[in-house]
DNA sequence: AGTCTATGTTGGTCAAGCCCACGATTAATC
DNA sequence: GATTAATCGTGGGCTTGACCAACATAGACT
């Protein structure tokens, strides 16, 4: 068993174990902290442009969106200019849960990647981006 | 996005997107191939060898060997020895089915590391493997 | 004997991903 | 301007993979 999609499916698997036990600890799963990514960086955003930024189904955005707001860490309000639209706004405790989880995750890739040195890190990064750059052709 | 958890679960996303598909298309999925590749690996087993060995919980195997049985590939018989064992046993089609899926797994592996020389690829496969022994150590 | 462990099985839960359909609204085309 | 097409939010459902709990049966060990 040392076929790549095999190696590549059981790292996932194990870096999935270790980020949603971390999530998990801060009361959110994956889609949580994909979504807070994406309000961050690119700032407030219709549901649409969020699932497009994070790659997440419209359906999920939205299951996903009522636990963050549920949890008061986002807001939605009506687009004005388009009636169809809600924008999606991150709130304080919203920024605050971001950067909770972005530790989280920082910990978590420090875990994962513990036998590689720093340069092995980066050669890993850059096999996996141009794999992912032939599939996703921007 | 260039964390590498990130880029690990987007490159398993996309092996696992490549990979079901190719499967279904030989109506079957991931665990059916695990059982069977274990199975023709090892030879006949116990349930719970087999999910010690592919890493699929008990329970699971179960199912999938239900799967498997019905459509004629694997055989359940009692182990004279320890009545609590079944010996599950690949059939002639259970073989025919699983050179079928390998040769399908082969060519999804081709296919999600095109962009790669082969010398990559043993790269990643040595950079992966090391990342998974820290984490499972036999 | 009695206790502890292993096995197969059923049942349930969860996260992630994906698809379909609907009503409402906006955009595009005739 | 009216009709068709596309977009958006929402709900529903389905599949895979992974886990856990419980239980009856059967072995193992003391």
């Amino acid at each position: 068993m040392e076929l790549p999609t095999w190696l590549i499916s059981q790292t996932s698997a194990q870096a999935h174990r270790l980020l949603s036990e971390a999530f998990a600890a801060i009361d959110s799963r994956g889609y949580h902290y994909r979504l807070l990514a994406a309000l961050e960086e690119f700032g407030p955003a219709s549901q649409a442009t969020l699932g497009r930024r994070t790659g997440i189904d419209r359906s999920d955005v939205v299951a996903a969106l009522n636990d963050l707001a549920d949890r008061g860490l986002i807001e939605r309000s009506p687009d004005p200019s388009d009636r169809r639209r809600n924008i999606v706004t991150v709130t304080a405790a919203g920024s605050e849960r971001f950067r909770r989880l972005d530790k989280a995750l920082a910990g978590v890739q420090d875990d994962l990647l513990a036998p590689l040195s720093p340069a092995e890190r980066d050669q890993l990064v850059a096999l996996l981006t141009r794999v992912l750059a032939h599939h996703n052709p921007e």
